[in-house]
DNA sequence: TTGAAAGCGCTAACAA
DNA sequence: TTGTTAGCGCTTTCAA
């Protein structure tokens, strides 16, 4: 057989109606399992369904009822970061698990240059889409206020600054940090540095803040390195410098959990031992959290709700509900990192 | 304002035919860039368009031209897995960077229940879609059959068995695994086992099979333990059982690279060193491989190349061009933990 | 309970 | 170069 896949014209509603001997109308109905269809007449419409191979045509209908039942999850990520952050992964299950019950289409689209931006507008603008849920938005990124200006009901997961003044789903990044940063001081640690990224988002950025809160007058700002991404190797590169800038730390927030992996994997290369020589705290309780040895203490963020809440948003805004602006509560994992 | 967001209705082209006093047809072609529209025309046009906040409705363009210009990848990933695997990251960013040259979306749709397969089903049925990418399809996947039924261009990455016969990509993991091995015996190992992963898709499958024959008479099945899912966890586990079952036990092959980090951690754990006591091998060359201590000799797979090269064989069927099944290079890379 | 007919917004063939 | 017109396949009145 050639490659060439005869896509032969497909069936319509028309082939199906007069295949059954009845009218349009009363096969859409069928389809759409609407009351007031005799028995007879559904049996005839639906034996003749499965004798002409009949599947209906989205677009048409999409065209007719103005909906699409679909909502799109903008993923705006840099290249190497993408799924190497577990966040992401959880947050896709979250809002799809919400989306599919409520019999949504879940359809992910990610932005990885500037005519994917563009494109993804078009998207959206076509009506191909009800709703959208943005993640991983970079301040002043250039979809949202796109998402903005199209009007489709939205909702961030995150709230980077200079963004549209649209429903968001977050968690409260300063006061969680604030904490396990208190936790740190409370050990006894003396010389407390931070290894800070992505600067340009808000999760990044209200992690320095609230670092900085809690130490107040004892904060150094020599003891803080900042790297633009949440990796491995910025924890790696960032404890190096600050083990150069300052041999005597003694105690590190690393601005995520794969930041605090790469770290600890430097401080035990130059020789140290976590907890007892240097304590470590991460952020995010990801998977990375339970694989360093030893583990790490950590904030917990709940990241599949942070999904699912983001989606229930939109839902909300496609029903005319009321979608307010949602903060989840994180809490401290105390392990023996520090 | 009240959350609501009335969504006045949308300027269709007929709204910007009278505006710029011009018909439809001449509004279409200006939009579509076709030829034969006079300059005044298209400027009129343009000029019209952006007074009445026109956008082209999608649904009614892909009524007529009965084409989407999307293509799905479908992810179907067992929940923990999903994005913890890098490869998926960048088979999708591989695909999309092809797809965008191309001027086609790609939608993401991903499966976590049987009503998100029935769901997709749907979608891909419904003609939203012009073809389809199947990423990490498992062995008899309903999916895989649904997309082949339904007929819509598809290209497969990876190949399980029970699979329908449909084009696909993939790498050579028998030969790869067999290739990897053979360095393992070279460097003297004399008692090799292997934490094999996945046994249910063919990438884990076919590493076995590779394995097994490199070692052929002196292939020892008490050597090998299974897990279902290439995670750290189940390396971690599966070097304890291996450890537990030979102590002597001195090569050990893990199906991914994140099943080789759980497995150095355990023996790390045990007081052995990597690689004077033990030779440890993985698979992937993902970033899971520089972050272990010492670094790991794995197979480099082209995941980028898998995801483009899928995305090609899409295309090309709906070009109507041949779409033959493609089988990539692999290449060991030694580094130091063999 | 069913049928007939209008029309969703667009493209494309044909005529002018 | 432009306008007119006939649908694409479906839902949804309105009548019967």
């Amino acid at each position: 057989m050639p490659p060439t896949r005869t896509r032969n014209r497909r069936a319509t509603i028309n082939d199906v109606a007069s295949a059954a001997g009845l009218s349009r109308g009363t096969v859409s109905r069928v389809v759409n399992g609407e009351r007031y269809v005799s028995d007879e007449a559904r049996v005839a419409v639906e034996e003749a369904i499965a004798r002409v191979g009949y599947v209906r045509n989205s677009a048409a209908r999409n065209l007719v009822t103005q909906e699409s039942r679909a909502i799109a999850l903008i993923i705006h990520e840099p290249h190497s970061l993408l799924f190497e952050d577990p966040n992401i992964g959880s947050i896709l299950l979250g809002a799809n698990a919400v989306l599919s019950k409520a019999d949504y289409q879940l359809v992910s689209l990610i932005i990885d240059s500037d005519r994917d931006s563009r494109r993804v507008a078009d998207y959206l603008r076509g009506g191909l889409v009800d709703g959208a849920v943005i993640v991983s938005a970079r301040a002043s990124d250039p979809i949202a206020s796109a998402v903005r200006d199209i009007g489709v009901p939205a909702a961030f997961v995150g709230h980077p600054p200079g963004t549209p003044d649209l429903p968001y789903v977050a968690i409260d990044n300063v006061a969680a940090a604030r904490a396990i940063t208190q936790r740190l001081i409370g050990t006894g640690r003396r010389r407390i540095g931070m290894i800070a990224s992505a600067m340009d988002r808000d999760s990044g950025h209200d992690r320095f803040t609230g670092f900085r809160d809690a130490l107040g007058g004892r904060f150094d700002a020599s003891l803080v390195v900042e790297y633009p991404l949440y990796t491995y190797a910025a924890g790696l590169e960032g404890m190096q410098e600050l083990l150069r800038r300052c041999p005597e730390i003694d105690g590190v927030f690393a601005a995520s959990d794969a930041v605090a992996a790469g770290a600890m994997t430097a401080l035990q290369e130059s020789g140290r031992k976590v907890p007892d020589d240097v304590g470590i705290v991460g952020f995010d309780d990801s998977s990375w959290a339970l694989r360093t040895r030893p583990q790490l203490s950590t904030v917990k963020q709940p990241a599949d709700l942070l999904g699912s809440t983001a989606a229930e948003l939109v839902l909300a805004q496609i029903r005319g509900l009321p979608s307010p602006v949602q903060v989840l509560d994180t809490t401290v994992v105390w392990r023996d990192s520090a």
